[in-house]
DNA sequence: TAGCATT
């Protein structure tokens, strides 16, 4: 097992005659091996010349880039050996702090004595009001805290500040923008389209954006959960819809009669959950902030019937044999930088905003039973497919961002 | 030099 902190590193440079058994031995040098994947093409099996390496413990993973990276060139190759943090594990805007609760006079000096001791500061701003006086401050460091809460939040009170010291993740673009959204329907009174258009599920689509905006409250803080990063992006969805004036279209499931492809439209299985008419069931999908156990398909199919407890129509029986994971072409997203502890719930509850869900699978590895934080998610249309793509690609969660792209066709540059 | 439906 791994560290649940470890680092999955991006290793480059590395000469295409080597394969994992003749790289292990280089890298278990710096501790035990959990994963190590070279890159290759998917059709050609050629190898890529780089792969991605995870310690079961974090701290080798430190080592192995302060004692390779850039150290040592593998015979054949032109240029150093590359060993550091891959790409999904997180980026440059995560490095930067947002300080709130300065007290008025303090000085840049100031803040940075205050945060030296916990990494180097590449940057460090304070922000003044029209008079000269602090508004907070920006701090970047090379290095995130880690853990979820700087050690210097909460833990004092600036002279003249009205509360104790704030230390969070400044807002990235994205929350930034999401936050004006929000600021702006508030005051237009235009916060939940979904009452508008739904009023029979008023009371309950209600309740549940009072329960997503408090989740998405508690994911400003320093920490994100994966649950309140999905509340998030829903939110974000809500208030851009609102925003733009398009009460309607994106957020309502194309229909409630679709099918996937190669099956009879004639009888649809009748399924246990309630389905509500805008294809979200009527009970809260996040209640205890579980994910739902039942996730709502509006075609009236299952699309892993074996998950469900309760077959026993020899119809669903006979769908129960079928595999229709697989949308029509251009209806399927590859979903890479999943956060761990997803599972397939918690992917259907974060694209069923965006229309009917016909699939959702997270990538497990059989031998360990963990997730691979890759998976597919499959629509009806294509069009609700695009519209996932515009809002979740690139979605930050905790330090990751998503990646999410169009499957690659089945078939692609298969000759024949 | 960047992972795409498994038993």
């Amino acid at each position: 097992m791994k560290d649940h902190d470890a680092i999955k590193l991006f290793v480059g440079q590395i000469p295409r005659n080597l394969e994992e058994s003749d790289l292990k031995p280089l890298f278990e040098e710096f501790g035990r091996i959990y994963e190590l994947t070279v890159l290759k093409d998917r059709f050609t099996g050629m190898h890529k010349g780089c792969a991605f390496l995870t310690y079961c413990a974090r701290d080798s993973a430190l080592k192995a880039q302060s004692a390779l990276h850039e150290q040592k060139t593998l015979p054949g190759m032109n240029r150093p050996i590359q060993v550091k943090p891959a790409d999904s594990e997180g980026r440059g805007e995560d490095r930067k702090l947002f300080v709130g609760m300065l007290g008025k006079q303090q000085s840049e000096d100031d803040v940075r004595r205050l945060f030296e001791p916990f990494g180097q500061i590449e940057e460090c701003t304070i922000l003044r009001g029209p008079d000269g006086a602090s508004k907070g401050g920006f701090w970047g460091a090379g290095g995130a805290p880690h853990g979820c809460r700087h050690p210097l939040h909460g833990s004092q009170t600036m002279p003249g500040a009205s509360s104790s010291l704030v230390v969070k993740f400044a807002d990235t673009d994205k929350e930034r923008t999401l936050r004006r959204m929000h600021q702006m329907a508030g005051q237009l009174g235009i916060f939940n389209p979904m009452t508008i258009q739904f009023g029979a599920y008023g009371a309950y689509t209600q309740a549940i954006m009072q329960q997503q905006a408090a989740l998405m409250a508690a994911a400003q803080g320093t920490c994100l959960n994966p649950m309140a990063a999905i509340a998030a992006a829903q939110m974000q969805q809500m208030a851009a819809f609102n925003v733009s004036g398009l009460v309607a279209a994106p957020l309502t499931p194309s229909s409630g009669t679709s099918t996937p492809p190669g099956i009879s439209t004639a009888p649809v299985p009748s399924i246990a959950a309630p389905i509500g008419v805008n294809g979200f069931s009527p009970l809260p999908p996040q209640s205890n902030g579980q994910p739902a156990s039942e996730p709502i398909y509006t075609n009236g199919i299952h699309p892993y019937p074996a998950q469900s407890p309760t077959v026993a129509d020899p119809l669903q029986q006979a769908y129960a044999g079928m595999q229709h994971y697989a949308g029509p072409e251009g209806c399927n997203l590859f979903i890479y930088h999943l956060p761990q502890e997803f599972g397939d719930a918690e992917l259907t509850q974060m694209f069923l905003p965006f229309g009917n869900v016909i699939s959702a699978k997270v990538f497990v590895d059989r031998a360990t039973n963990q997730s691979k934080c890759f998976g597919f998610v499959s629509f009806d249309n294509p069009t609700s497919a695009q519209a996932a793509i515009q809002a979740m690609n690139g979605f930050q969660i905790g330090m990751k961002r998503l990646k999410v792209q169009l499957k690659r066709p089945k078939d692609a540059n298969r000759p024949y």
